[in-house]
DNA sequence: AACGTTCGATGTAACGATTCAATAACCCGG
DNA sequence: CCGGGTTATTGAATCGTTACATCGAACGTT
């Protein structure tokens, strides 16, 4: 595989004048530039990133680390940040630690050997130790969906106690009285806030909240949660479920429907996400959509900024504000 | 940020020793490991990934390209590719290229760049150029989804034609006469050997199909062309539709019955991929399934196997059977 | 024609690891 | 206690770039 000396003895000139076609290129005298990149072209020449980095000390790469790809929640997120990212000439790593701290780990670990230039991150551990580590040593990390008061890092967030109280209330409003909340697992604060608030609206209106944790946030856990319910007999039921993401609020549907219950008479439900399936399922949704792609893009604006301003750069932590969309469920 | 020089000085050994605790332990004493790995852990010494893949030529990287990680169809494709770099120390860089032949081109180029140990790919544009240019520099290349039968190169894929066929004489058992394919672009040839499958069994029994091509396999593309159907009137309308995977029958699916259609009764849909959410739909979805996970798994052990075997190793091209899941719709 | 500027090109020292041949330390039997 | 054979450690060369100080040519001005 060609290197830059090959080009530059090919094109006759020194490798420093190659690389400078490549990284200044108005620096260079467009007769030499164009002998240069015609034998960059002839010899099919790729530079090496590895020596670019090593030699820059940064890679042109930002590393994104999300518990589940397969959520279209976090996809659309990531589409978010690849879109700023790609206006500062830099590529999104993408991971996916799939909820287990050892995979997250392991990515991080990867990251920072690799020296990215940051990396944004919704850490499984609620933003445990191994984050502070990382920024101990200098990585700029913004946290996503995770957010703590922590002054020390930046982190991009929704209300979510805002929106458990948008949906305690909807649906308290609509007479129910007992209502469910299918999620989990309950150490994570994003979770946890959004059962809260919706206990506080529905105490607010004299409804109850009672909490069904589930291992995870994935359609199979929905259905899971769901036999549960359905096996308690109609006297003994809540007639409501708020469900803390629209995976959830799926399976949910699809177990209870298949049942015989219908949804909303026997069960009203209210996911939480509004992702794209949610309009288009049995019966379409109601959720707390959350601001998906500019999550993602604030986030990676953040991050740029720690990067660029370096130094003096003070922390921030956003919060949006969710919105309840009511559709038929 | 501590270098390996700093380490040694630290445990007072050579660079040469540290360098070997990390990557032969076995061939340093026990005892000087020791005072290695306490200096490594007090300095928080983390080795540069880049310095690494410079000297031995290649990272400890493999790249894997999507068309729409959105698509839980690829992020099942992508964790069964995980579970195989696993076994070989190797992470799974993952990116988006959203169907953008530009993008496609910026991330194997970057890849490239990065001296990937090889790279799995949907290309965007039926496996052209680009990809020719990567194999003929050297990286090895395997193609998920698009079994051509090229020998130049290895392939997984899912015999498309075989599912087209499925679908196409299910609906023709069921009585159907007059079937749309819904899907596109028709010059990706996955799509087209849906499309083609479904046409021979729908004649063999006596039974047309007409494609109405769409820009995209999403949802939003369904909707459209559902739009469109809709828009026919009940007599001049097909009785049943075949989707080019899940995405659009969830949208046309969607459609349909918010403009009264009932389905299966008035318009039969069947799907491809058979994705989690097939089976959560409104109208559970009759899909062709493909092994999704499996076809991950495979296509990253046939990357091993070319990396690894280096120069004798014959190109394969692995075809699965796909498999109609009946369900409602 | 001489001189000061500018602009372009060059050469080389890093960057941080790995590799490998050479050397040192060790162990054990005689 | 010495020598022969292992086993451990060392040190320097190397990977492919970039950065930067230096050098040279060309040009316009007086």
């Amino acid at each position: 595989m060609a290197r830059i000396e090959d080009v530059a003895a090919r094109a006759g000139v020194s490798v420093g004048t190659v690389s400078n076609v490549l990284n200044r290129p108005q620096a260079v005298a467009p007769k030499t530039r164009a002998r240069v990149e015609a034998a960059i072209a002839e010899l099919g020449y790729l530079p090496n990133e590895s020596a670019r980095a090593l030699v820059s000390g940064r890679s042109r790469t930002v590393g994104l680390v999300v518990p589940d790809v397969t959520n279209p929640f976090f996809a659309d997120l990531a589409r978010g940040a690849e879109e700023v990212a790609d206006k500062h000439d830099v590529v999104v790593e993408l991971y996916n630690s799939a909820d287990s701290l050892e995979r997250e780990l392991r990515y991080l670990g990867r990251l920072e050997t690799q020296r990215v230039q940051g990396i944004l991150v919704t850490p499984v551990d609620r933003g445990g130790r191994a984050v502070e580590e990382l920024i101990s040593r200098g990585t700029p990390v913004v946290l996503l969906d995770r957010g703590r008061p922590s002054r020390s890092v930046c982190s991009v967030s929704v209300d979510h106690l805002a929106g458990g109280r948008l949906a305690g209330a909807h649906l308290a409003e609509l007479g129910h009285r007992r209502i469910a909340f299918v999620g989990g697992p309950l150490s994570a604060p994003q979770v946890a806030d959004r059962l809260d608030g919706a206990r506080r609206a529905a105490a607010a209106a004299g409804a109850t909240v009672e909490a069904v944790e589930t291992p995870a946030l994935t359609v199979a856990a929905g259905r899971q949660a769901a036999g549960a319910l359905v096996a308690r007999g109609a006297g003994d039921r809540p007639s409501a479920v708020f469900c803390a993401n629209d995976l959830l609020a799926l399976g949910v549907l699809q177990t209870v429907t298949r049942d015989g219950l219908r949804v909303p008479e026997d069960l009203a439900i209210v996911g939480y996400d509004d992702i794209e399936f949610a309009a288009a399922a049995a019966v379409p949704l109601t959720s707390v959509r959350q601001p998906r792609e500019q999550l993602g893009r604030v986030a990676a604006e953040l991050l740029f900024e720690e990067i660029n301003d370096a130094g003096r750069h003070g922390h921030r932590q956003v919060a949006f504000q969710p919105e309840l969309v009511v559709r038929r469920s």
